[in-house]
DNA sequence: GGCCAGGTTCGCT
DNA sequence: AGCGAACATGGC
């Protein structure tokens, strides 16, 4: 087992604190991820090397800086830089949010928000896979289920690797996924119709068949086109994967049950906004929605909107 | 016990 | 094209 330590430097201002909460939706662990102590830990996956990464902030929201420690076997240079690029994409440090401020002050309902969550940038999934599969699994339960489900996941079929007597899981991969079956899922509590779409999709991604890294380099709309044909993907799993895997600054998963609520609160509304009505309100924040679905969903988790 | 929760598909009009 | 039911599970 060897160890490494290397410093990233995100542009500021970059609050570590609150990404590395929202990443944890404000738990202490949430699935595969952990920030306790103002440390935020993550299992990474690269080339099927398990590395642990640890990650603290050394600097200030205006002059941030974080100090990460790898940790594994099989660390060699290649590998270092492949985990290094993981952890800085999963932590968001390269977002420029000055345009969405920007924006954000002349918006009465968004500016308490974007001052009291300043620097929150929003993390990400290592992979597109890996956010496609918890977001079926979230499809329609409600967030606390949500949570034990992930966590039964990756618990049971996640690579594991143990560091100074802490078991660590990573997200399963789709060869993982796809050997356990409909029944392996079944056991993690899925319904029958998610686990068929689980595993369809983890056949596709293993047979090259369905190239959802391939999507980066897509148009939105072409993303939209692609994601929304795949059984048991509709529009607001597509607009999740722009935000949490895509890392697109214009998603907004409109029908959304709590995005609507949260909306119909901060606008007074006499009665629930309708999806319809919720997408029509939001296209004047184009095209930041990203950023503003996570800042209304950070002031959901953290209580600053109940 | 019934109803709902950070949706989607399928089968009806 | 638009509407309602079914889907698994846990919490209230």
């Amino acid at each position: 087992m060897k160890r490494t330590v290397l410093n990233l430097e995100p542009i500021p201002p970059y609050n570590f604190n609150l990404t590395a909460a929202y990443a944890t939706y404000f738990h202490q662990t949430y699935a595969a991820e952990m920030y306790q102590d103002g440390v935020f830990h993550r299992l990474l996956d690269v080339g099927n090397n398990l590395y642990l990464a640890r990650v603290r902030s050394l600097g200030t929201v205006d002059s941030p800086s974080l100090e990460v420690e790898i940790i594994g076997a099989n660390l060699d240079n290649t590998n270092i830089t492949k985990a290094q690029q993981q952890i800085a994409w999963i932590l968001g440090i390269d977002q420029h949010l000055s345009s969405f401020y920007r924006m954000a002050q002349d918006d009465p309902i968004l500016t308490p928000f974007v001052k009291a969550l300043r620097g929150l940038h929003v993390p990400h999934t290592p992979s597109i896979y890996e956010a496609l599969v918890l977001a079926i699994l979230g499809q329609q339960i409600s967030s606390h289920v949500a949570r034990m489900l992930r966590t039964l996941l990756i618990e049971t079929y996640g690579p594991a690797l143990e560091i100074s007597g802490t078991i660590y899981h990573s997200f399963p991969r789709a060869t993982d996924l796809a050997a356990t079956g409909i029944a392996g899922l079944r056991a993690v509590k899925f319904s029958t119709r998610k686990a068929q779409y689980v595993i369809d999709i983890s056949n596709g991604v293993i047979s090259g068949q369905l190239d959802l890294e391939g999507l980066r380099t897509w148009s939105d709309e072409e993303v939209v086109r692609m994601l929304t044909s795949i059984r048991g993907v509709g529009l607001w799993t597509a607009h999740w994967l722009f935000i949490r895997a895509l890392g697109r600054t214009d998603g907004f998963p409109h029908a959304d049950l709590a995005l609507c609520r949260t909306l119909s609160r901060l606008l007074n509304t006499a009665i629930p906004l309708t999806p319809a009505a919720t997408l029509k309100h939001s296209h004047h924040w184009s095209p930041f929605r990203s950023y503003v679905t996570v800042y209304l969903f950070a002031a959901m988790r953290s209580g600053l909107i109940c």
